[in-house]
RNA sequence: GCGCUCAUAGCUCAACGGAUAGAGCACUUGACUACGGAUCAAGAGGUUGCAGGUUCGAAUCCUGCUGAGCGCACCA
């Protein structure tokens, strides 16, 4: 993302609040068993690290705040790997194999660690105990439904502006896009803390509104749409639905008749537009309407305050705003010479009402069309004497529509324009949502239309549900042979010690960490890009290892063990879908 | 001309400066008389657009070039 869209926001609570931990009470009845999570794993690195760095008498300074533990590609690099040694060794001078060894020495000393190795330049692999590893099923069970969620962003007010696509025609294609990515983008937000106010912004002032109007009148009279109007069948329902609610409008004069379709016609877009949002699983807290800007006087006070502060300045008949002078590429005019004011006078009078409302964060969501936006906006802060790092614009990408490989254009005139209800309709809300929240906004997306008429599953999202349902059914099976997972306090987890199980316990514990990222990199899709890994990690598992007893044979501690495992892992694909906004499944 | 974004397997896309660049689809070959085969295993498929630079290490950061999308209003 441009304008710091990447940039990792600090509060004052971020600080406090730091990692969930495992709660005191579980540590006392685990006490092997806690806090082997990645993110104690990082915490016993770092406090190792410093442990040996200050037993040498070297600077513990150089260690990073937070030490990285990743998970290596090759699985023959370990469990975790961490490159802290690479980080840190030249800043204290030393070698980088030689500090990775000394570590791996210290490490190699903790019950929680079964190997610590040095290699390449200078990373340390670390293996984990069996017994250690269940800490993470335990944790996730515990969790329940608030596994994966954080507190780095608690205290924050955010408000996220998404599609506000203009009311004078059918959702889009495009807003579909960030209809979906925006309402995942919510929901991680607040799993990671964050007070997120929905909203989407109504532009219900200026000329496109009077086209709009005079478009259904047009079509009320039988005649073709204006020159500069707008076309489709959803014109002319609606003018129809404006004829029967009012039988005798064309007859009124011509001022009124206008705004009589205004208000009524208008007022029917709204409402379809807030219908199929809903029917697509979003839903936003605040409709805001650009009007009522104007009719409150928010406009006119928003104007004459810069006016006074000197932001504005007049010439050629027009009051220009010094946006330059914030980054802008060019001043713009807030004030036409006509006296209406210019659309960005709404967009300055609604950043200062956003602000008002006490929001710390502003996040517009845009389409790549309007990123010369972000200047503009941050030039608008700027000049309200507010901090433009306030305002936050994320630019998607957009979406385009492949036809036997052939790009097809969308046309308003040709009656080709595709809506989110019709990709709705062709393949459903989950598969329509899944595929446009599992790429990133920065890359312009491709759907291929024959796909989506065929009604195919070619998309992962079946393959992420499946894994679900498939535990769901398993779940379903274990009841009925009377096997409750019951309380995991009770299984014995070290039990859990096969590399399949590993592999899924460890992408288990991968969950809360993601999350995290696409919550402060503002990326969801790497929340559907992990539930495509752990549906992964969980078929694979399910290959090797049996769960439930096979007919009349007994019941083993290492069947409860597993049957803890496949209860943990579902929870994390219906709390994955869940921020997704796709449903979970329990069959399909 | 200036600006933003992008360029990775046949296709759609991942990979927060880390080790041998990964998935899905498509393709080849295998695996179902007990937990869902919408699955799994194996194979094939790549000079990460090109050329330099930064460093222990670059798909990732910097510069230039090529190509694509989108912007550059007293429209909204």
């Amino acid at each position: 993302m441009p304008c710091g869209g990447r940039h990792r926001r600090r509060t004052a609570s971020s600080h406090r609040a730091g990692l969930p931990q495992p709660g005191r009470d579980q540590r006392e009845h685990f006490p092997r068993l806690s806090g082997v999570t990645p993110a104690a794993l990082a915490e016993l690195v770092r406090t190792t690290a410093v442990d040996v760095l200050a037993g040498r008498g070297l600077d513990t300074a150089a260690l990073p705040p937070a030490v990285t533990i990743e998970r290596p590609r090759n699985p023959e690099h370990g469990d975790y790997a961490t490159n802290v040694a690479l980080q840190t060794a030249k800043k204290i001078g030393v070698v980088p194999r030689d500090l990775a060894s000394w570590l791996a020495e210290a490490l190699a000393g903790q019950d929680a660690i079964a190997s610590a190795e040095v290699a390449g330049p200078g990373f340390l692999n670390l293996r984990l105990a069996a017994d250690a590893q269940g800490g993470i099923v335990l944790e996730a069970l515990r969790a329940a439904d608030g596994y994966g969620r954080g507190e780095e962003l608690a205290g924050t007010r955010i408000n996220l502006e998404f599609v506000s696509a203009n009311p004078t025609g059918p959702i889009h294609l495009g807003g579909a896009r960030w209809a979906a990515v925006g309402d995942a983008l919510g929901r991680v937000l607040s799993a990671r803390g964050a007070d997120v106010t929905r909203e989407y912004y109504f532009n219900d002032a200026g000329a496109q509104i009077d086209r709009f109007v005079r478009s259904l009148i047009a079509a009320a009279l039988g005649e073709s749409a204006p020159e500069d109007g707008y076309a489709g069948a959803y014109v002319n329902d609606i003018a129809a639905e404006v004829l029967r609610q009012e039988p005798s409008v064309l007859s009124l004069p011509e001022q009124e008749r206008h705004e009589a379709f205004r208000r009524v016609g208008v007022t029917l877009m709204f409402t379809e537009i807030k219908q199929s949002l809903h029917e697509f699983g979003t839903d936003f807290d605040v409709f805001f309407h650009e009007d009522s800007l104007h009719r409150s006087g928010a406009v006119g006070e928003a104007v004459e305050a810069l006016k006074t502060s000197g932001a504005l300045y007049f010439e050629n008949g027009a009051w220009w705003l010094r946006s330059t002078e914030f980054g802008d590429d060019k001043d713009r005019v807030v004030i036409k010479s006509d006296g209406d004011p210019a659309y960005i006078a709404g967009d300055i009078a609604y950043l200062k009402d956003k602000r008002s409302r006490g929001f710390d964060l502003c996040i517009y969501m845009l389409g790549a069309d309007h990123h010369g936006y972000i200047g503009r906006l941050k030039a608008a802060a700027a000049a309200l004497g507010d901090d433009p790092a306030a305002v936050e614009v994320l630019i998607g990408q957009m979406v385009n529509l492949v036809s036997e490989g052939k790009p097809v254009r969308m046309s308003k005139r040709a009656g080709t324009v595709i809506t989110m209800e019709d990709l709705v309709g062709a393949v459903g809300v989950d598969a329509a949502r899944y595929s446009m929240t599992r790429s990133s906004v920065d890359s312009s997306l491709d759907l291929d239309l024959d796909l989506l008429r065929k009604h195919t599953n070619d998309n992962p999202v079946f393959y992420v549900q499946y894994a679900h349902s498939r535990l769901a059914s398993l779940l379903r099976n274990a009841a009925d042979l009377g096997l409750a997972p019951g309380d995991p306090a009770e299984a014995d987890l070290s039990l859990l010690a096969h590399d399949r199980e590993g592999d899924l316990i460890r992408t288990i514990g991968e969950f809360p960490r993601v999350v995290g990222a696409a919550a402060e990199l503002r990326e969801p899709h790497r929340v559907a890009r992990y539930l495509e890994q752990l549906a992964g990690d969980y078929h694979r598992f399910y290959e090797a290892c049996r769960v439930l007893p096979r007919g009349d044979e007994e019941t083993t501690p290492l069947h409860r063990a597993r049957l803890q495992l496949c209860a943990a892992t579902r929870q994390v694909f219906a709390n994955g879908l869940a921020v997704l906004g796709v449903s979970a499944p329990e069959r399909m």
